[in-house]
DNA sequence: GAAAAAACTTAAGCTATCTTAAGAAGCGAA
DNA sequence: TTCGCTTCTTAAGATAGCTTAAGTTTTTTC
């Protein structure tokens, strides 16, 4: 059995959603595809480096995030199996990241490297649709927690975090939450507390 | 003297800045621009209404911003002459918009409808590229705003506001300063003092 | 399965920011 | 030019969220 076809199939499902895709596009789809293994604290990408890939999560879970003057990590970005997880700034400027993409369990990637997936664009134009939307709905995402961090407190946004985030706040530390949620972890477990 | 061929003008310099436009683009663009003129406190976009045009001041000032359920003001976007304004996520998602954009000065708006503009896109792919840049920087933008909302304190989001928006500064009132840093119109008002 | 490391909780004292309220200043319209 | 409306300031009291520090629980590692 194998596994990566699994996997492969995970990814076109995902993709399916939102686009149709005939028998050429996934073959093509799937030539261009690389895996990549992570073990649990492993960084995908680090302060410095450039992402140059999409990065699906096959099994997992993954998170971006960021060191401020002081030291403090702030989390953007969390992910498990059939999310994203990128330095999309980094992706789409070709610039420097100033993130690290870490893994939060051992994980395991489906990339798809930006300069083959480019050529698939004009290929198949419903891949390049569907990479359009996502774009859309990170900026969408991003603009909605500017709007909820400047209209709810604390509480309310852990209380948004947990519905958005369902599956996901389980399987990581809460520290982790507390840090995109832009509160200490003290102060975290003080809310949960007085709201229990 | 025709006031709209230099709004024209400065729409197309401004482009060329990211991207070269030959001849045959720019009279395509300049045949399907819109020209809009808002009074003073006029809405382009009220809640509900959904986005169908890019928008570039070509004279005044503009903001976005939302009301939260306690009525308060949140200002997401500020604008002058050569910047662009728009509810970006009902124009890209085609969704009713919960913005208010809203003239801060009489102010004049050169117009790409949507449907038009798409079209363009294929006779003229700069113009295409074009706007990739700005979804990508609008993305950034909003990214670099969760960023700052985080590790920086208000202050420090005030000197940062008027570093990135110094000609803007000036032609707003304060109360807007405060609701786009997030921050009550008083507590700008003893930030201001205390550092002055 | 014990020892070490990581994550979580509790609590006291502190600081940033908000709320309310009132007055001052600036500005636009008749 | 004055009246009325909008914006800005000041200040006192309240609250959300932070810091520090210590102790507890959970997870990882050997």
């Amino acid at each position: 059995m194998n596994q990566n076809l699994q996997y492969i199939q995970s990814l076109i499902n995902h993709i399916n959603k939102d686009v149709t895709l005939d028998e050429a596009g996934i073959e093509k789809l799937s030539s261009i595809l690389v895996f990549k293994d992570l073990n649990k604290k492993e960084f995908l990408i680090e302060p410095g480096q450039t992402a140059n890939t999409m990065n699906f999560i096959a099994q997992g879970c993954m998170r971006s995030y960021y060191l401020d003057e002081n030291a403090q990590e702030h989390t953007l970005q969390l992910g498990i199996e059939e999310w994203w997880i990128n330095d999309l700034y980094s992706y789409l400027s070709r610039k420097k990241s100033r993130m690290y993409v870490q893994a939060l369990e051992k994980t395991t990637l489906v990339q798809l490297p930006r300069i083959v997936l480019e050529t698939l664009f004009i290929e198949v134009p419903e891949i390049s649709n569907f990479f359009r939307l996502k774009i859309q709905s990170a900026y969408v995402a991003v603009q909605e927690r500017v709007i909820d961090s400047m209209s709810d407190d604390a509480y309310e946004r852990y209380i948004s975090f947990r519905k958005t985030y369902r599956d996901i706040e389980q399987r990581v530390p809460q520290y982790i939450i507390a840090s995109y949620l832009g509160v200490t972890p003290e102060f975290l477990s003080y809310l949960r507390k007085k709201h229990s």
